[in-house]
RNA sequence: GGCGACGUGGCCAAGUGGUAAGGCAAGGGUCUGCAAAACCCUCAUGCGCGGGUUCAAUUCCCGCCGUCGCCUCCA
């Protein structure tokens, strides 16, 4: 079965051919560094985890790459973000690239997306930008204005084909005061003149200045994955000017193409609006996982599709804290299971196996279809109707109960990552220990409910309820779960 | 105004030229000292509105209405 890819430049679905047959090389726009991130940044970055962790799963090697924007991003008015950030809390610049780049880690670790391969800086890459500039000033794509260098939009016929744009129709500048010094109003800056007072400054061949925002990306995705390499990620909301500015660039620089597949996710609206830094819409990740554990984070993002928006409320959220615990109440009945498991017996164990592959197999197509993780979940959400039909009759096997455990742990776990794989502890061996004691206080509560002391027996229940352990009593015996 | 996307049950959300996945909520049931939880079952003749194409449209085409994103910084 082959993997489907919708490509923001075709707006189709296209078989996804990598450039080398078992890699992909992919690139995904990253934060800029100046405050902390939001639930749309999630988003984006849960998306994409998802896709380089199905890449992997079927067996692809991935080098993925995400920037960090940490110089050159302007905001309206002309100032640097960072510089922004920086007088705003009043400490140097780099403190805050610092500050908020770790914080930005922290989140994306606290919602499980794996680390980018190489996650470089822009202010790391200046020699990389200049040589760039360079080529496309030789090359007759950009010119020079008083130590300033700007992108000529007028000399790449195909500025536009990812966002269905097109120079002449554009009435730009209309809103915006455009620079008199740009030749034409679309016309994008390579290198800014630095004021002789900005902190930001890097000595060029024009002088002292600093990179335009979209240089970066061509430049670094060009070192670490070659002038043209599989997947280019971000969110739509970039698709106009960044993206499309990152085409002309790497394609006039490079001569040939930049990304074969354009994959862009859907912005992510609070009460129906974008949720933006510059609009104060904003709900930081850490805030949200205040409230909500990383699972339903999860579970809320891959609930639509990745290009499509989706709108942040409670009661969304509240619906996706459900979703994953009956799911995660589906895997680890089966884990629990598995510790007194019967030895196999013939027929229902083949009928039941044999479901189970269809779960995999309805998982994987939906996968293959353009990443559909929603339509995936349904079949690990049906997966666990099944299993629990099957335990309660007596008919799930240890090899039924092995093999669930894997669907589990591998497309629940590793490929979208709502499902809990180990116990949480504080250390590797303070879990087992802890999952010890407890069964010991389950052990001795239902001595004291043989013996009716239900006084006591309620005393234990409580008093673990107080430190976050819920007893379950059910037909089979006492459960628990560790809460929130 | 231009470009792009979208409108599916109470809410969220997949999907298909041949008759609607899943989650939440709701109703019923099982279990149970109590409680909580869990589990099982039920739940859209219908897919914004009006036309058209077709043996057949929610799915294709046209028009309209509405929502959102981008066009200026945002993942």
């Amino acid at each position: 079965m082959s993997q489907t890819i919708y490509n923001v430049l075709s707006r189709e679905k296209e078989t996804f051919k990598p450039i080398s047959e078992d890699r992909v090389m992919m690139y995904v726009c990253g934060p800029t560094v100046y405050d902390n991130s939001h639930v749309g940044h999630a988003k984006t970055y849960v998306s994409f985890d998802v896709v380089v962790r199905w890449f992997r799963y079927c067996g692809y090697r991935v080098r993925y790459v995400q920037n960090i924007t940490d110089v050159g991003h302007l905001l309206d008015d002309g100032e640097d973000r960072i510089l922004k950030g920086a007088r705003r809390e009043k400490v140097e610049p780099m403190e805050i690239v610092e500050r908020y780049m770790r914080s930005y880690f922290e989140d994306m670790d606290a919602l499980g997306v794996t680390r980018p391969d190489i996650s470089p800086r822009a202010s790391a890459h200046v020699p990389e930008q200049i040589e760039m500039i360079q080529a496309l000033l030789q090359e007759g794509h950009a010119y020079e204005v008083n130590g300033s260098v700007y992108f000529s939009v007028e000399s790449f016929k195909d500025y536009g084909k990812l966002s269905g744009r097109h120079v002449e129709e554009m009435e730009a500048g209309r809103r915006v005061a455009v620079r008199d010094e740009k030749r034409h109003p679309m016309d994008f800056a390579l290198w800014i003149k630095a004021p002789s007072n900005h902190v930001l400054q890097w000595p060029s061949p024009w002088g002292r200045g600093y990179p335009g925002w979209h240089i970066e990306c061509s430049a670094m995705s060009n070192k670490y994955l070659g002038a043209t390499f599989d997947i280019h990620g971000g969110g739509v909301d970039n698709i106009f000017p960044h993206n499309e500015c990152e085409i002309a660039q790497s394609e006039c620089a490079n001569h040939t193409a930049f990304a074969n597949y354009w994959m862009l996710s859907g912005t992510l609206l609070v009460d129906g609006v974008k949720m933006s830094k510059s609009l104060g819409n904003f709900v930081t990740i850490k805030d949200a996982l205040k409230q909500y554990r990383s699972e339903a984070l999860r579970l809320f993002i891959l609930s639509g599709l990745y290009r499509s928006p989706a709108d942040y409320s409670t009661a969304a959220l509240d619906a996706a804290t459900k979703g994953t615990e009956r799911i995660n109440t589906a895997a680890r009945r089966v884990r629990a299971e598995l510790k007194h498991a019967k030895a196999d017996d013939a027929a229902n164990s083949g009928r039941l196996v044999d479901l189970l592959d269809q779960y995999r197999m309805r998982f994987t197509s939906a996968m293959n279809d353009d990443f559909n993780a929603p339509l995936a979940l349904s079949a690990l959400f049906d997966l666990g109707k099944d299993l629990n039909t099957a335990i309660d009759e007596g008919s799930a096997t240890r090899t039924v109960l092995e093999q669930a455990d894997a669907i589990y742990r591998e497309l629940g776990g590793d490929v979208l990552g709502v499902i809990q794989t180990e116990a949480k502890g504080n250390g590797a061996g303070s879990a087992e220990r802890e999952a010890s004691l407890i069964q010991m206080l389950i052990e001795m509560r239902l001595e004291a409910r043989k013996a009716r002391d239900y006084t006591r027996a309620d005393a234990i229940r409580s008093r673990l309820a107080e430190i976050g352990i819920l007893l379950e009593d059910g037909p089979k015996g006492t459960t628990y779960r560790i809460g929130n």
